[in-house]
DNA sequence: TTATTGTTTCAGAAATTTCTGAAAGTTCAG
DNA sequence: CTGAACTTTCAGAAATTTCTGAAACAATAA
């Protein structure tokens, strides 16, 4: 592996990129070489490389680890791990959905979920509480939705997203078959 | 309004979360405050209540501005200037959503048409090419998606987020009544 | 005009996050 | 067991982000 300047330009956008993603510069370094490099990397490689510290590197890789966005590999005869990143695109991306969701709503719905249990003391409180109520509603449709798109299969995915808004139609379209069957008065 | 438990653990947890959501502490928690608040609040109040400067709410405020999530407003008589979260939970999370496609997805997009223009010099760069092909027409297929679905009414989303994965079936029976019309190879 | 009441800006302080590199840990061949 | 090759950890250094508060600015009333 070389870095050219194309290469370069890449990976050092994704660690800019990094932070807005929810991770750090080096991580989204890392991570940005092993999707474009065709063979594997050991941890040293990705060091020199990207001009950082070992032990930098070695974090960088639990994190991504725990993302589940690596692979670990060896070379027969190599007593080294050789990284990859894992999985097709569409993994990827589901990854990354999954683990923004576990980090930027759950923790929320569950503050949200607790709030709404308590008695308000004073109108205030109850305004409050009607607010929270709201926004709790809100993340959890959004939350079990993108759940469920997640189990959809890529191809079904795929047809959705090139419907576009014209899933408009289509929803006025299966209304009128299902009839009282109306989706959006049920729940 | 005053600071009860309840309304501090809400204004708090906002605090913490903002950095995962793209603004910093203070920005979620006048946010937060802002939000559950009935009345309207002026600056110095929302400095007092969080236990913050005077010019870190007054940089807040304009964060907030950006995003297009506060209102201003004036009472009668009085010359300061009153903040109010502005919009419905809807209006709210759709702001949130399109400032981070801009923050999140413009960039590398525009990064990953420019890399795909290029030649590549070498087999390396050609392999980095092709996924970054892929990595681009993925995010481009989401950000059209998400902005389409944003130009849907409420009540379409609505309808949509309940029928959660069942949304498989719909397109399946959509694509039967359809027939060649297959959206799947529109577009 | 000046005084009053408010808002904004921004340099430097404080807090937080990230990175380094040396030491400790692990694994395995001999 | 010992030593070589590699990985991980973590205390403190460096870089970055956020916050403060005083000064500058704005609007209005008298």
């Amino acid at each position: 592996m070389q870095m050219t300047p194309m290469i370069e330009s890449f990976v050092y956008h994704f660690g800019e990129m990094g932070s807005r993603w929810g991770f750090n510069r080096t991580v989204g370094q890392i991570y940005a070489l092993l999707v474009i490099s065709e063979q594997p990397l050991c941890a040293n490689e990705i060091g020199e490389l990207l001009g950082i510290s070992r032990g930098n590197v070695s974090m960088g890789l639990k994190e991504l680890g725990s993302w589940q966005l690596v692979q670990v590999s060896h070379k027969p005869g190599e007593r080294r791990e050789f990284y990859h990143s894992r999985g097709s695109i569409w993994d990827m991306a589901n990854r990354v959905f999954e683990e923004r969701r576990k980090r930027e709503m759950d923790p929320t719905l569950s503050l949200l979920r607790d709030i709404m249990m308590d008695e308000a003391a004073n109108p205030e409180e109850a305004f409050a509480q009607k607010r929270i109520a709201e926004i709790h509603d809100l993340l959890e449709n959004i939350t079990e939705w993108t759940q469920s798109l997640q189990s959809l299969s890529p191809e079904k995915l795929n047809t959705l997203m090139k419907l576009g808004s014209g899933v408009g139609k289509v929803l006025e379209f299966t209304d009128k078959f299902l009839g009282k069957k109306d989706p959006a008065k049920e729940a």
